[in-house]
DNA sequence: GACGGAACCC
DNA sequence: GGGTTCCGTC
């Protein structure tokens, strides 16, 4: 079944864009993969499809909460998340599902007794996986905390962020609102601790 | 709504 | 490996 985002008017993006907003060596992704080799059902950039949604707001960061993002709109995200990966039957059920197994991974989190509202789990990651001189939290360039960042690109640990469907609704969550809110938050350790030492 | 097991697909 | 689909349970 072939994609049909731009024929539904949703604004595309550079073939880079991912790359832009949260820089990591993080390669091509597996469907660009199959898209190279011709195995994609899709038709279209995976990079390029159902990137963005005009005017809809369908997932929102928490402001005050760092990482913490709401989804706005579950019918609408899984709708789009399943036309970028040509399943025209997903719905929220299956995306929460695919979320959940971000939970042991600790990509993820659920925030109790918030719907729909979930946590990128940054602090653990960097910790855990990163010496933190060499990491940044993923921003857009014009938001990175710090004015080191803005002199090398960040560095995320792949095996935990290349994972696509984090990506994405990182990625929407970004774009998706006004310029000024285009933020996940601050860390909470984001002032004057010791692995934020190196970037003074 | 949220969770997680299980089978399945690519 | 990274989901997708289905389903029972809470």
């Amino acid at each position: 079944m072939p994609c049909n985002c731009f024929s539904e008017g949703i604004p595309t993006a550079p073939a880079n864009y991912w790359i832009s907003v949260w820089p990591s060596p993080i390669g091509p992704t597996k469907l660009s993969r199959r898209q190279a080799h011709g195995r994609s059902s899709c038709g279209t950039s995976s990079w390029n499809c159902c990137r963005r949604k005009s005017s809809t707001h369908v997932i929102a960061w928490q402001q005050g909460e760092y990482g913490e993002f709401v989804i706005k709109d579950p019918d609408e995200v899984a709708r789009l998340w399943g036309r970028r990966k040509c399943k025209p039957q997903m719905n929220y059920d299956k995306l929460s599902r695919a979320l959940r197994y971000y939970y042991n991974k600790r990509i993820l989190h659920k925030t109790k007794g918030k719907k729909f509202t979930y946590k990128f789990n940054f602090s653990k990651l960097i910790v855990a996986n990163c010496p933190p001189w060499k990491v940044w939290v993923p921003s857009t360039p014009h938001l990175l905390l710090r004015p080191p960042a803005l002199r090398q690109p960040a560095l995320v640990p792949v095996a935990e962020w290349n994972e696509p469907l984090c990506r994405v609704l990182y990625t929407w969550a970004t774009e998706t609102q006004p310029a000024g809110e285009r933020t996940p938050g601050r860390p909470p350790e984001a002032s004057g601790d010791k692995e934020n030492s190196s970037f003074n």
